[in-house]
DNA sequence: GTCTATAAATGGATAGAC
DNA sequence: GTCTATCCATTTATAGAC
């Protein structure tokens, strides 16, 4: 069948998400897939080999997710943009979650992961300061713009284990994103003209995702 | 020897912070510390064992740093607490980056830390009130205050993960404690009256902690 | 592409001597 | 308290038939 390699990589992800990766697996899988361990490794050489393929797809989402953004920015693409992140972040929790082990045990996983990294701190870095050019925040020291861009990022990447883990939202059942964005949100409030705050908030309030 | 229990405790817990927790098991502990995997087994029934007598550590440190703070509240007593919070969570950076795996794992662990981290949240909310009503921090939303405290309990507790992860910090090096508590502290600094903030920022320069 | 069967290695844990 | 020896279960991965 030609969509198999597909068809694991979504049932691993399914697996890793409710149970962990740690304690998924590779008979697991094939497992779960009615399919043969043999087949499970004609297809990938390795558990490490899904995981990165997993990878890949968050990769490809997050780029898609912060395009280039139009001048003006308006509150609506704002939301829109963080709500779409917080999303991918929960449809691949196990990846955000684990990080530190997945990554520790990747070399070539963990520089990818650097590169992508740095071009999202780079395209939210260069968001504020289009906020900022446009009037619709106040300015900050440089380095606290970085600073600031940092925060958000590890907000929105660790939201989802901390309802987890912490608030004991269900592994099952979806979180409430919205909840998560209104936290990183709360970061940038403070700078935000009172009119653009108002409309980010709003913004949030009537926008459904996934 | 009447300190073996503590050695376990101590050698887990470097081989845990540098090798990461999936990575090591009972018998490596036990080599790392010229013991035996019986010697081993003797102190503690599992490896989850060895994990939850070093919860016990992080709780006792934990509360230890938090303790009531006296009014008023000085910029100096502020900034060592989240100095000295910020270098627990490094010095058991394992648990800190292995939360959601360690505590699925261990429903026992889990509960005990969800009690820990309502006491953390406790603590701050009412520390942030206290700051408030000395006059030396603007007032917030009450729902703001909760979500202010929440995101510096995230940027404090993922911070070294963050550090080790994205931008390289060696895993056998200290990592710059103070350019993680000047993040959390951003969080608070658009609230703090610019005097209080500054002497924050001064405090947080000069103070050592480890 | 997919299966069955199984090798090879590892890790958690225990028994029993000292 | 500590050691040696070892069992048992799990996990990764491969060989070879279909």
């Amino acid at each position: 069948m030609a969509g198999t390699k597909e068809r694991i990589l979504d049932g691993s992800l399914e697996l890793f998400n409710n149970r962990g990766v740690q304690a998924v697996t590779t008979n697991h899988i094939a497992d779960h897939l009615n399919m043969s361990p043999g087949n499970l490794y004609y297809h990938f050489r390795s558990k490490e080999h899904i995981i990165r393929s997993l990878f890949e797809r968050i990769d490809a989402d997050a780029r898609a997710v912060m395009a280039p953004l139009p001048t003006p920015v308006s509150p609506q693409q704002w939301a829109e943009v963080f709500l779409h992140g917080l999303d991918t972040v929960w449809r691949y929790r196990f990846f955000f979650a684990n990080i530190v082990e997945i990554a520790g045990r990747d070399d070539m996983l963990a520089s990818r992961l650097r590169a992508l990294t740095r071009w999202i701190l780079d395209w939210t870095t260069g968001a504020i300061d289009a906020l900022i050019e446009q009037g619709s925040m106040t300015p900050l020291a440089p380095g606290d713009r970085r600073r600031l861009a940092e925060n958000v990022f590890i907000i929105i990447w660790n939201w989802t284990s901390y309802a987890v883990a912490f608030r004991g939202e269900s592994r099952l059942h979806e979180i409430d994103a919205r909840e998560g964005v209104l936290h990183s949100m709360l970061l940038l409030m403070p700078y935000f003209e009172p009119e653009f705050a108002e409309r980010v908030r709003a913004a949030i309030d009537r926008t459904t995702v996934g």
